[in-house]
RNA sequence: CGCGGAGUGGAGCAGUUGGUAGCUCGUUGGGCUCAUAACCCAAAGGCCACAGGUUCGAGUCCUGUCUCCGCAACCA
């Protein structure tokens, strides 16, 4: 893998518009995206790094007939969002286009053709349902029914929200369609496959033999599909928001969302260069690299290299460093349940930090395993890192030499064998940097960089000039030029991390033209040059402002649970002798176990007066099977037996659902006789 | 026995091809005063999830077990 390349293009997934961007898209995908770019670019190496907006796809189209708008109103709404954020925020785009131009379009729709003539889909026909009445066939979400499972009437094709539950459209009992309403038909439809498994072979090779210094978790995944063997998957829908399938007799079909969204980067390359694109993808001596959060690796390490194979004249990513999830606060971030720190807010409430939010997202970066952002550790690593190691640093070698020079880098003399040293200590980090930068690890990179600081702090303490400067000016002059050589060398080390503050320094430095190739040197700054006044790089947090932030967050917590507290309308009425029909009793829990290997499930043995029954419950999550052991509760008695997990259950017990989905079993008021009846 | 990832001092993480367990923050004590009460030094704190095994020697390899996260399954 040592091979040289001559140029590289970097990707990074392309954001969902259908919201924001919040900080765990940043901590996974574009903060690490934007340090590689940056670095490469600050070596003087040819790179591309492209981004965009994924506009097509079902949610967007619901989202849009939930508000009454046009699909293309939402995604140009967030587009917008989006793109803003990310340049005020310093993520350096070469372009960051969008899936619904006219480029990606022709792009997407000559891949399909090609890869159509030539051959290398499957077509296969199936039933779908169909809205006689909108005249279309429905997507999976477009379908509402009854969940066969808890029997929530407001299912989706898809997923039961209320139990959780995966379904396929046909599950469900009564289904309607959420655009007409009207009762949908089975219809037959066509559909083109990627037949996955003809790659298998290649794909094996390629990945498991060739690329064996991918990360764990991108290699292990891999490896688990691959193993398992791979299926055919479509990649066209009935739908009308997408790139048409560009193919006769495809009328009112579009590419699927995961074909339709990789080839974005191929498209927004085109439309950056359109002259001379194909260097870019067509090269073997170009790199590609995929920027990815973990729920993408299958995409981009299997399905998107299939795509490019099947076609046969694009190159294939070198890597794909995939990082795992970033939690807030101990919960998963949540665009729907608002649980987030939004790009676009975090910019409005901290004008000018976005260095401060790029550092923590990078020294707590997921790149192991899911990590926890809090506002806590964003406070103290603000002001125990930035503000006490490197701006203090930089303040203090500004000020001694405002203080004992005027502000113009005094000319050192004989290096002493300390400061000899201390270079060799920035050599040394100069090429730890490269190597853990050149790997993907920037949470490591950054600390390396932060250990220069450092060195400097250390470096003043030790040679301590302002007790010098009383009895020998010549040795401090050494001092401070070695100091402030110092400075400038950080501004180089920072600049893929925090690049606003380097450019700070720069500006206080007076020194623009500073490469990396030049990181290590001790003569950046001639004697006799001026700097400007002091300026602090970074400010300390106030617990406040800190406060503020949680505060806000607690809010949309609880805004969140109010609306979700919205009592569900009431059913239909019902006869009399329609509730008689329903058996409700009373039992006494003789015993309470948890089911092996499921994650819900309590086995209940149940006194209820009849020689006893078993019954499954799934409230695992709430209750301690001691803690039942002896309790009262309320079952059916007379609801058809089922097998869940191999084990009969004999009836359910009843439990009320709170706001937040947690369960809390009926039991009654006083103590009664096992076998009760409930009226 | 579903698949993958992870379990290292209070917190967050390193530990490369097996050879005395490190870093940052926090804590405690000391020093310093140029600096945003910042900085520097020192100390305390870990039986490296657990149990076996291979080895002269294992956090590092093998086997088994447990826990956490994601996916899958599942919620009468």
């Amino acid at each position: 893998m040592s091979k040289i390349f001559k140029r590289t293009l970097i990707t990074s997934a392309l954001p969902y518009a259908n919201g924001p961007v919040h900080i765990g898209h940043l901590a996974g995908v574009y903060v690490p995206a934007d340090i590689y770019a940056r670095y490469l670019r600050l070596k003087g190496e040819e790179v591309l790094f492209i981004g965009g907006s994924d506009e097509h796809g079902v949610p967007i189209a619901l989202k849009a007939k939930a508000e009454g708008v046009t699909p293309q109103d939402v995604v140009d709404k967030f587009h917008y969002i989006i793109k803003k954020s990310f340049e005020d925020f310093g993520i350096t785009f070469d372009i960051y286009s969008r899936t619904t131009s006219d480029i990606h379009y022709q792009t997407a729709s000559g891949f399909f053709k090609k890869l159509y003539d030539k051959g290398e889909f499957i077509e296969k026909t199936s039933e779908q349902y169909y809205d006689e009445e909108a005249n279309q066939f429905l997507a999976d979400r477009y379908i509402t029914g009854e969940c066969p499972h808890c029997h929530n009437e407001r299912a989706y094709g898809d997923q039961c929200e209320s139990c959780g539950t995966s379904l396929s459209p046909l599950d469900l009992i009564n289904p309607k369609s959420a655009i007409s309403g009207s009762v949908p038909v089975l219809k037959e439809t066509k559909h083109w496959y990627l037949p996955l498994d003809k790659h298998e072979a290649w794909l094996k090779q390629w990945i498991l033999e060739d690329h064996k210094e991918w990360k764990t978790n991108v290699y292990g995944q891999c490896k688990s599909w691959l193993d398992m063997g791979l299926q055919p998957r479509a990649v066209s829908r009935d739908l009308d928001w997408g790139v048409p399938v560009p193919v006769e007799g495809a009328e009112g079909k579009v590419l699927y969302v995961w074909f339709d969204a990789p080839i974005g980067y191929i498209s927004n390359t085109i439309e950056h260069s359109p002259e001379d694109w194909k260097k870019w993808w067509k090269d073997q001596d170009t790199k590609l690299v995929h920027f990815i959060g973990k729920d993408n690796i299958v995409f981009h390490c299997i399905v998107f290299p299939a795509m490019l194979k099947a076609d046969g004249s694009y190159i294939l990513p070198e890597n794909v460093p995939a990082n795992e999830f970033l939690n807030l606060e101990g919960d998963k971030i949540s665009t729907s349940r608002n649980w987030a720190v939004w790009l676009h807010e975090y910019l409005e409430d901290f004008p000018g930090k976005q260095d401060v939010l790029r550092y923590v997202l990078t020294a707590n970066a997921p790149e192991t395993k899911d990590n926890d952002f809090t506002w806590k550790d964003f406070q103290a690593r603000n002001n125990n890192e930035l503000v006490a190691v490197f701006g203090n640093f930089v303040n203090r070698a500004m000020v001694l030499t405002h203080k004992y020079f005027e502000g113009k880098i005094p000319a050192h003399g004989t290096l002493s064998d300390y400061d000899t040293e201390t270079w060799k200590e920035f050599n040394g980090v100069k090429a730890e940097l490269e190597k853990y930068l050149e790997n993907y690890r920037f949470r490591e990179a950054l600390k390396e960089a932060m250990n220069l600081a450092r060195v400097g702090n250390k470096y003043l303490a030790d040679t301590e000039p302002w007790k010098l400067a009383k009895t020998d000016m010549e040795r401090t002059a050494t001092i401070l030029n070695v100091s402030m050589q110092i400075t400038a060398n950080l501004a180089i080390a920072f600049e893929p991390f925090l690049p606003f503050s380097s450019e700070k320094i720069k500006q206080l430095i007076r020194k623009n033209d500073l490469r990396w190739s030049q990181f290590g040197e001790t003569d950046l700054l001639e004697a006799g040059h001026t700097i400007s006044t002091p300026e602090l790089l970074f400010e300390k947090i106030e617990d406040e402002t800190i406060e503020k932030q949680v505060q806000k967050l607690q809010d949309s917590k609880k805004a969140n649970e109010l609306k979700a507290h919205k009592a569900a309308p009431q059913k239909q009425n019902i006869a009399f002798d329609d509730f008689t029909k329903l058996d409700i009793r009373v039992g006494k829990v003789l015993e309470c176990q948890k089911v092996p290997k499921a994650d819900k499930l309590l086995q209940f043995k149940i006194d209820d007066g009849l020689g006893g029954r078993t019954i499954l419950s799934g409230i695992s999550a709430y209750y301690d099977p001691a803690e039942l052991v002896g309790r009262n509760v309320c079952f059916i008695a007379n609801l058809e037996p089922r097998k869940i997990r191999g084990i009969e259950s004999q009836g359910m017990i009843l439990s009320a659902e709170n706001a937040d989905g947690t369960l809390a079993i009926i039991q009654p008021m006083k103590e009664v006789l096992p076998g009760s009846e409930v009226k």
